[in-house]
DNA sequence: TTTATCATGTAAGGTGTTACATGATTTA
DNA sequence: TAAATCATGTAACACCTTACATGATAAA
């Protein structure tokens, strides 16, 4: 049920298309928050039905049509709502440390080959959070300029420092993770022989 | 599709029903993989018309059945190619850390009540995961106990090592998930100012 | 004129959750 | 006799993924 406090969350800024909406999703939030446009549209869509949002139709060109969302009051009080109520944590389902659990199934080469994956997978979301917190400290990332904007004043470093906050912990994760899998390769090699 | 393989791990160490199954991914293996019972049944069914596991229908009383599964070398074979073959990582979806970008739009006390719960969820994790690392130490877990019985000689510190390397890594992800959430109460009594 | 980007969706299927539904056996 | 545990499922719905499908506009 998150996807739509993220679409709320991003709208609040400003008005946006699905379109930007998704773009949005695959870049900067797409750190925090992920979803494809075959899932955007229809939940925009549905959004608009409950009242959260309304659409602004544009026409482009002859045929096209753009839909530009604006939040309601409806779907304001909905975000914040959102913000005040307890977040509900799934139960733990993790095919890595699932797989980790049962390593020595496996013969070392492949067991290296996972760990070493793991790094790779856990390095790339490293670089891509560490960017996105240099963009928040130099003030460049668009959304966050965007919610600037329209921020008061006293709200700004709050803003900023909530952003940053939240990209520091899954800066955390991330290394938490590396530092982990390292480990794992170490033993894989004591075990081996 | 994580969770035939959960299952499949299970089986390999002797042969379960879905109820004693259901059992461990609410205790021990649970920490890892959790599925509810509608889940469990379903997916034995489907894996037995796919012959990676064969029924062993015992009756109970004069009416009850009980479906005892054993793994058969096809399920056997399938568990060994997933743990070789790489994992997929799905893309971030963390309503925790999208929360915590936006903290900035909630009061100082909603703020402080979802850190404090998101301490409390990770410590209850941490608990048990370091009670199951005490289990595994003390050999008291009785599916590590049933697989060293299965076990060779020669691979029981491995198998003993493994899951324990799993579990240190969720436990170490809980103590950082924690200092990640008190930074943040820190951070909103500096600002809350 | 071709390619990239803008723009919006549908369809099918897999995964997971919650609630419902039933009844037997064992232990206190 | 009551409660706990054993035992197996169905139904409806929410959520997510992958593939398919279409076409407009802008830039090279």
């Amino acid at each position: 049920m998150s996807l739509r406090y993220a679409l709320l969350a991003l709208l609040r800024v400003g008005p946006l298309s699905g379109y930007d909406l998704q773009k949005q999703f695959s870049q900067s939030v797409g750190h925090v928050w992920h979803a494809p446009d075959s899932q955007i549209y229809p939940e925009l869509r549905k959004m608009a039905s409950e009242g959260l949002i309304e659409p602004e139709e544009q026409t482009r060109g002859r045929l096209g049509t753009r839909r530009v969302y604006h939040v309601t009051d409806a779907g304001d009080r909905a975000f914040l709502d959102w913000m005040r109520c307890p977040l509900d944590y799934q139960r733990v389902r993790d095919p890595a440390h699932l797989r980790a659990a049962y390593l020595e199934t496996t013969d070392a080469e492949s067991a290296r080959r996972f760990l070493r994956a793991h790094i790779a997978q856990w390095e790339a979301e490293l670089a891509q959070w560490e960017r996105e917190i240099e963009r928040i400290d130099a003030v460049e990332n668009p959304m966050l300029v965007r919610r600037l904007a329209v921020t008061a004043e006293a709200d700004r470093e709050r803003t900023i420092a909530y952003k940053r906050f939240a990209y520091e912990g899954l800066v955390e994760r991330a290394q938490g993770e590396i530092a982990w899998a390292r480990r794992g390769l170490d033993l894989v090699d004591r075990l081996g022989r």
